[in-house]
DNA sequence: TTTT
DNA sequence: TTTT
C-alpha cells in the first residue's frame, strides 16, 4: 500500500542515446535525460524567452531493454513514474544530491519508432551490450 | 506556448510549517517540503519495508500567502506543478543543485483547515510576518 | 502494449456508500459516484458560483473489496484510472451510452479509516455480502 | 476555488478533422474526438486483443481556434482537460446524458504541424469558416 | 521533518 | 447523491 501519491508526467526529448547497463542479477538499467521546454512572451520587455529543463530518468527491466532498443538521441517520448531523491559522493568526496524520475511507463511519440536514425543504418546492438551497472556517471 | 509537458502530482504531509517570504517587489513565496512514501512487503525475506521521499515544493503569489495561512505541519495536501532545477553555491563555495517542485495548484486534505493545531492554539500571524527573502536555506 | 494515454485523476467525495458485487468466477465488482465541484465568481454579475460533476466509478477485483470495506457516503478519495465507454438497453429497449471510470488505484483522504460512520457503530460485514453481480442499475 | 480534482489526460489520434463553431458573442468551440487503444495478450487464448476508446472532446476559446488550424484527422495530441456530463435531448425527444472532456490544454505531438496533410495541398481556411454554433451534432 |  |  502507499500512503500519498508521487506522479510524474513527462513529454519531452532525449538529450543522447539512452545508457543501458546490467546489474549483476541480469536486470537491465536505462538512465536518459528527457528536456521539456516551455516558452512565452515577456510582457514588460515584450522579449520571448525559452526555458528548458532537463530530467534524469531511470528505468528499470523489461522497460529499460525497450528504451535501450527503441530511443535514440532526440526520440520525443512519453514518460510516467515517480520522484526519487538519491544521495551519492563525488570523487571529491563531496556528499550530493540527485532527484531522478523512476519511470514506469514509456511511449515513444514519433514516427522513428523502426530504429531508423537520421544519420544512416543503425546498429541495433551497439545500445545493446553488456556493460557492467557499476561504474556509471552518477549525479548530475 | 509550451514544447513538451512537466507535470508533477504528489500527495502528501508537510514536514514541518510552510516558509513564507516576501520578494521585494512584494510577491510571496512559499517553500515547503512535502513527504510521500510507499510501502510493500519484501517477498523474499516477507518483511514490510516502507520507502518516504521528500519533496521540496516552492509556491508563488497569492498561493503562497494561502499555503502560509492555511497549512502546518503535518497538514495533507494535493500539490500539482512542474519540474525546476535549480543551481546555487553553499557557503564552502561548492555549486550545488537542487531539483524543486513548483507548484501551480494547491488543495488542503483534511480537516484542519481551521488553522487548528493539535500543540494548542495557533496564532494565525505566526507564518505572515513580513520575513524578507534574502537569506533563506537553500539546496537540501 | 498501450497506444495512447487514457487518464483519469480524481479527487473527490463519494455519493453513497460503494456497491459491490460478485462474478461468477468470484472476483468483486464495485461501483460507486464520486462528486468533485468547482466553485468561482461570475465576474459579471458578481455572484457565487458552484458546479459539480458526478463521476461514475468502477473498481475490479481486491481493490473493489478494499473500497467496499473501507469507504462510505462521504468519504474522500484520490481515484486514478481511465475513461471507458459502455453500451446499454434501458428497460425500454433504447440503446443508450455511459462513460464511466475503471479506477486502477484508489486512496482514502479522511481519517474515517477505522470504517466508522457518522451514524453510531458500522457493520463492516453490511458491504461484503456476496450479491449476485447479475441485476444492477446500469447507465446513469 | 475548486473542491476536488477532475482531471483527465489523454494521448490519441483525431477521428476527424476538429468542427471549430462560433459563438453568438464571437468566441470560438471546436468538437472533435480522440481515439486511445490499448493491446494486450489474452492469456487464456494467447491471442492479441486490441481495445479503443473514442473520447469526445471539446474546447473553447483560442485553444479552439488553434485546434482547428493546426490539428486534422490522424494527428496526434496530448490533450488536458476535465469531465463534464451533459444533458441533451434527442430529436426522437428521449433525454440523453453525454460525457464529454473540456480541455484547457492541447499539444501537438507529430510533425504535421505545418498544416500539410497526406492527400495534398490543403485549404487552410477550410476549417476556420464562421459557422454558427447552433445545430452540431449532439451526443454520441 | 510528515503520515498511518 | 457528496463535500466546504
Amino acid at each position: 500500500m502507499s500512503k500519498g501519491i508521487n506522479k510524474v508526467i513527462l513529454i519531452g526529448n532525449l538529450g543522447a542515446d539512452p545508457e543501458v547497463r546490467y546489474m549483476p542479477q541480469g536486470g537491465a538499467v536505462a538512465n536518459m535525460t528527457i528536456a521539456t521546454s516551455e516558452s512565452w512572451t515577456d510582457k514588460s520587455t515584450n522579449q520571448k524567452k525559452e526555458q528548458t529543463e532537463w530530467h534524469r530518468v531511470v528505468i528499470y527491466q523489461r522497460l529499460a531493454e525497450i528504451a535501450g532498443d527503441y530511443l535514440r538521441k532526440g526520440s520525443k517520448v512519453y514518460i510516467e513514474g515517480k520522484l526519487r531523491n538519491r544521495e551519492w559522493t563525488d570523487k571529491e568526496g563531496i556528499k550530493r544530491y540527485t532527484t531522478e524520475i523512476v519511470a514506469n511507463e514509456l511511449q515513444m511519440l514519433d514516427g522513428k519508432q523502426d530504429g531508423q536514425q537520421q544519420g544512416g543504418y543503425q546498429q541495433p546492438a551497439q545500445n545493446n551490450q553488456r556493460q557492467p551497472a557499476g561504474r556509471q556517471n552518477q549525479g548530475r
